[in-house]
DNA sequence: CCAAAAGTGTTTTTCCTACACCCATGT
DNA sequence: ACATGGGTGTAGGAAAAACACTTTTGG
């Protein structure tokens, strides 16, 4: 075993983290985008927030401060690691090796500054968010796959809903992340049956129609259930 | 946005690869166990093969290499990313950021002088690799977790079966993950229906008994299928 | 009274589970 | 001929899928 070969062999990559931050807006699943000014190589683009990680934090601590400092997010996010991108030339200036997350917050949580399209960042239909700088286009896609597959076997989307919502509201927001038209009788069976909603026993009102009865998610964790 | 707060700063940690490798071996799953020597906070000590990255290697070609080292195989395995653990005092002798890897081999695959505990790398059941360095039971059980769990909806298992092998070799396999007792009549129903087997319409004999179709997985690929 | 979304039940089909006996071989 | 593991079918119950109309409200 090769010992000591000197401390630039030891400590020759930058750790980082890149963050796939993503919510729901009106049936839509967005991803928060920053700029990233690189020349030569990436002038002008755009990427998935991320940073280099402190010393004194682990992974996630850093993916939780870069989520606060270059998504504009204050609210409490969840932090799911999604996976490390070690590809030796994904940085074109030097050796990153970066811890890849998914972050979720609902977007009825997103104070109004951080729901509003700045400077250095935006919200964008996920699907649209393509030609990305770096190796981010591979980790937003792989945060996609991840989300939805995790969608169909786990509370997840309980990090993306209000704590309060309508049976229909949950039902757009797995619609949108599935890509699928679901049954509303079906859904509504399933999701009632396997006991994670309570039902508040109050009305949403305001529309020309029926008022919807209100749910939360009993448990804030993320629970493994049946296939939806 | 903070720039250039020095080298020390910017590359502190040291990049390493944990790797849980696993066979299963008589209807037991094995791991494969290295010695660790770090006086004074694990002095004789077992734990995961594992080793530092190089800097002209991604994490997944190191992992590839330190099992042919460290866990003394040479033939094909697959490799899967498992997680990636950056504790602040996961290694007491300083900062280790390591991206752990769930890696598989068929026992049959493995050459006579592989199957055999040498002075530095032993065989031994999942459950029994208890009491390992740093930050390794850890590390180990979220390997089985993960295992266990990817048995359920892909076709990992491939992975550890040899290219010929009986419906019954299978059942068992699934049966050391799992830790069920799995319906014979059932589970080659469910097995043959899902199209992942080819049968090879040959037998295996040699028992005084019935001889046995041979099958082989049809794809070397791991795909996702249903829940068995 | 009209438009709009909320809410609800039944039937059909598919899948899962439980379960016991005969088969082909080696000794 | 016997011991051993290989191989097969069916019936009953549970879950999934398909499907359309009535309810409540605001305007």
């Amino acid at each position: 075993m090769k010992k000591n070969t000197g401390e630039q062999h030891l400590r020759f990559a930058v750790l980082a983290v890149d963050v796939a931050l993503m919510t729901v807006r009106d049936g839509r699943l967005l991803i928060r985008l920053a700029p990233v000014h690189r020349p030569p190589h990436f002038p002008n683009s755009k990427g998935l927030p991320g940073g280099l990680i402190d010393p004194k934090e682990t992974a996630e601590e850093a993916a939780l401060r870069i989520v606060k400092a270059k998504g504009h997010v204050e609210s409490t996010v969840y932090m799911e690691q999604l996976y490390t991108f070690s590809e030796l030339n994904r940085d074109p200036r030097g050796r990153v090796v970066a811890v890849g997350y998914i972050a979720l917050i609902p977007w009825d949580e997103l104070s109004t500054s951080e729901r509003e399209d700045t400077d250095d960042a935006w919200w964008v239909p996920i699907e649209e968010a393509r030609g990305l700088a770096y190796d981010h286009d591979l980790i937003r896609k792989t945060a996609h796959n991840r989300l939805r597959a995790r969608a169909t076997y786990t509370t997840i989307v309980s990090k993306l809903m209000p704590t309060e919502f309508t049976l229909t509201d949950l039902e757009r927001v797995y619609e949108s992340i599935l890509k699928t038209d679901l049954d509303k009788r079906n859904f509504r069976k399933k999701i009632l049956k396997i006991q994670v909603l309570t039902a508040l026993n109050r009305k949403r009102t305001g529309g020309a129609f029926r008022p919807a009865e209100l749910y939360r998610f009993t448990s804030p964790s993320v629970k493994e259930i049946e296939i939806l």
